[in-house]
DNA sequence: CTTCAAATCCAACAAAAGTTCCAGACACAC
DNA sequence: GTGTGTCTGGAACTTTTGTTGGATTTGAAG
């Protein structure tokens, strides 16, 4: 942690196609936090904290309910960028940003977001792009909730082919129980519970402690249909 | 049906801050179409059928899941505008558009859209902000799926101070139970379930064929917490 | 090696949601 | 009127999910 942290703008997708000169504003508008482990980067409903970059360390965006359950819809590690939407309109940030690990995070008011956009109407481009696929992802996990059962959002969980896009940064082996049932949407024991019973239907496997996922096919049955696929008995005859 | 139907372009929030000579363009690259009741403006998943400017009519907006269940985005009555989001990034469409009474609708193509854009760029300004308001309520919506039992959601819907926004064009008392089900993620008959238990728990009561809210505050509370409101047997003493 | 905290396993139970079924009510066309 | 289709009311049942609680394993720290 004795390096200066530093971060490469022009690979960000917000400011992609910017040439050194024009990133000069970018970075001189930016400002550098750093976050020890367990702190917040900003909460749900308070003002907009803007644009943040990440440097270094790990973030979890989550939702939480009046009980303390906890809807993880982002776990990323750096580098990457989030709470476009709260920078780019200037109202209050959607979900909780909080430190898994230390980190340090650029940020970019709204303010001056605006003054960028306006002034290089690249950066509003790329800026609408990454709204519109935001949209897309959040309607996607809309669909999972509305549509699928816990086993097979399990099953989309492992199939992690970008299922749950630049979103989670660790493959499902590695979260713990815990986590995976924040990301699902539902409680440890009931993530344990699948977790057991697409090991003895084949669709996983334990290696050491963890779970890999041992047929694709048969997962992505599940996840699409939400039925454990059948066996085939007889495959040939 | 003979009146030529028009639409106020101005008043779109797309294209709201365009003088008249910066509509034109607007209005020289729009199309009219016609849609009978029943059919479909657009499918889920189809390339980009560009932005929908409603003129006259209503429109459904949902998913479907494999076995034939809805989910209702959104139940617009012109004017109205949708498909933002393939509009401005020209990937698929993220839903599909049925029209549930005859409808008119003015298209513009993802390519029309993107040169109106560059050329203005308050358009693009417009654009993310839609956006970014879209974003935010499915994540509203993301939110209850996750969070809020079926008679919360159900509440909620009651509440309807826009709690739903503008993509629910009706009062949920003239919505058909099974509509109210596809906008709540669920099916009728739990739809009428939970109708009854609120109505002996006081918070709607029946007026004619349809429900009202009773009780704004019990409705609130259930929205909030999944809990029905506790009746105050003795308020002074 | 011992000890502690965290993560896991597992069973039993409770609650919520989904499903199936059928009987009325109502609206509209004939 | 009579039929026909849609919408509603409501019971009974199944499945899925959530909850509780305790036993066991694991990894890291001492």
């Amino acid at each position: 942690m004795l390096a200066v942290q530093v971060i490469n703008w022009s690979q960000l997708e917000l400011f992609t196609g910017l040439d050194a000169v024009q990133l000069t504003p970018v970075i001189a508008s930016a400002r550098r936090h750093v976050y020890p482990a367990g702190s917040f980067l900003f909460r749900e409903g308070e003002a907009s904290a803007g644009y943040f970059a990440l440097s270094d360390g790990m973030v979890r965006l989550y939702r939480a309910n009046p009980e303390g359950r906890l809807h993880t819809l982002s776990l990323l590690r750096a580098p990457a960028a989030f709470n476009e939407v709260a920078a780019v309109d200037g109202g209050p940030n959607p979900l909780n940003a909080l430190a898994v690990t230390d980190c340090v995070a650029f940020t970019l008011s709204h303010g001056s977001l605006r003054a960028l956009m306006s002034s290089e109407s690249v950066v509003m481009g790329n800026a609408l792009k990454i709204l519109a696929h935001i949209n897309r992802d959040t309607l996607e996990r809309l669909e999972d909730m509305t549509f699928r059962t816990i086993p097979g959002r399990l099953a989309k969980l492992f199939l992690h082919q970008s299922a749950y896009g630049q979103h989670i940064c660790e493959a499902p082996s590695h979260l713990s129980q815990e986590d995976m049932a924040s990301i699902l949407g539902t409680t440890r024991e009931v993530v344990g519970r699948a977790l057991r019973s697409l090991m003895t239907a084949g669709l996983l496997r334990k290696q050491g402690r963890y779970y890999a996922a041992a047929d694709l096919d048969g997962l992505l049955t599940l996840a699409e249909t939400n039925e454990l696929p059948q066996k085939l008995t007889c495959v040939k005859k």
